[in-house]
DNA sequence: TTACCCTAGTATACATTAGTAACTTAAATA
DNA sequence: TATTTAAGTTACTAATGTATACTAGGGTAA
């Protein structure tokens, strides 16, 4: 009765979480849009905003700053008239999406039973 | 060179976008660890509360209720003296952890590259 | 029998983080 | 001179998270 409560897993609260050191990142509100955006290839800053629904200019730059520092985008300037800027994946990016599309696949698969499970539990 | 742009994807901002639904909702904070913890098996409040380190009760009821609402986990009461409740996975808990833990296995494969990342960015 | 413990929370106030709208810079074009 | 394109920044507001106190129903110890 008391043996397996003693192998429950601790989470601890430091920087060797992989958890919180990287899941916390990219599971904010709009990396994980850029970064199924750029899959398609390399992406302008004002496209990008284009084709993300409802992302500001603000929170653009900032979310490709935090993917750019945790090197899952690089960032190209072209020295041209007027200034153009790429945003590419990098290797790891491009890694990282594999995963990452696999729990889109899962959400995909499954969003109408979480609505229904919402709608239920506020119903009651 | 115009032709390869028009194929790029674009992300809707509506309710019916997997990615926002989803996991915009399990990127939070709390809730992959919460989800973890209860692979190991059903556990109590004041038990995950210790196993997820700094995580406030607050947060804990909150992100539990937010869990439950999507249909990850199941709560039970038993009034005993004092009132025991457990926290469980249902079955489409158990399905969501499979891709999640994928994500977390890079995470925890990676990490490292992604630290030296952000100190080499930190240093420019 | 007053005081403090346990369980699993809720309530309130405050701090931090995330997000928006409007403004800025800078050069090219009409 | 006014407008357009690109890539931001500034100042503000909204959402999220924390710390602390409190609730409730009993148990335990002095």
């Amino acid at each position: 009765m008391a043996k397996n409560k003693v192998e429950k897993r601790i989470f601890y609260n430091n920087e060797e979480c992989p958890i919180r050191n990287v899941v916390a990142q990219i599971g904010d509100k709009w990396s994980s849009l850029i970064l199924f955006a750029l899959v398609d290839g390399a992406d302008r800053f004002n496209s990008l905003k284009s084709r993300i629904e409802g992302i500001s200019q603000r929170m653009l730059t900032q979310t490709l700053r935090d993917l750019e520092r945790d090197g899952y985008v690089e960032r190209t300037i072209f020295p041209e008239v007027p200034v153009r800027v790429e945003y590419e994946l990098t290797k790891m990016g491009r890694e990282l999406v594999k995963p990452l599309y696999q729990l889109v696949a899962w959400a995909e698969a499954n969003h109408q039973a979480i609505n229904q499970s919402r709608k239920a539990y506020d119903e009651r």
